[in-house]
DNA sequence: TTATATTTGTCATTATTTGGCAAGTCATTA
DNA sequence: TAATGACTTGCCAAATAATGACAAATATAA
């Protein structure tokens, strides 16, 4: 499996020389929790990302964009036909976008 | 919300004239549920679009394509960054496509 | 060894999904 | 107006999956 978001958690949570185990605590989960969340083995919540950015020193985007990714690819890449899905999914997108947000 | 799969099941069945008690018995489905499906209110298994496919004489890959695309679609529509973790996903596929596959 | 960091495994709880039934609407026909 | 046929809505219990927490197991280092 893919799990960029997790593997950037990591890459940045050492940069900062923080540990598992200060960080988790910011956050309201323990300090297994968080590993698992770095390495893909738990799905973390939207909220989590936003809480997550101003510890790593990110911008919330740049890790929701990665935290998104990897929920796409895992539902693509275990089909045959993932990559064309994804296509027509864009497609399917962009057109809602230009409709106005319904809310 | 979208339903590409959804409308392509009814616009097929309709093509076949075809009833949703008629089709529904032949999935193991009752007739509620064939209708939730079409609308997008439920979502149908993978098992049963493949078993879907040749009632109504449409390709596999085809009916698996918009159900998939759907899903994704549904994924990224309420995310501001939906479309770059779309981005972002498509290569990961690709990626992964690459180095073999791991069954 | 001892200490510290991370990972693994398991579990009960909670949440979500599923499938089905009964009853509802809507349109058409008798 | 009734009765029929096609589809839809609402609701519920059962199955399934996700969640969070904990203890215990591995490293890794001193």
């Amino acid at each position: 499996m893919s799990n960029q978001f997790g593997n950037k958690l990591r890459e940045l949570r050492e940069q900062q020389n923080l540990l598992l185990r200060q960080v988790a605590p910011l956050l309201d989960v323990d300090t297994p929790m968080l590993s698992k969340i770095e390495r893909g083995e738990r799905q973390a919540k939207k909220e989590l990302v936003m809480r997550l950015a101003p510890i790593l020193k990110a911008k919330a985007d740049e890790l929701l964009t990665l935290w998104l990714a990897d929920q796409i690819a895992a539902l693509a890449a275990d089909e045959e036909v993932g990559l064309q899905a994804m296509q027509v999914a864009e497609a399917e997108v962009k057109y809602q976008k230009t409709k106005k947000k319904k809310k």
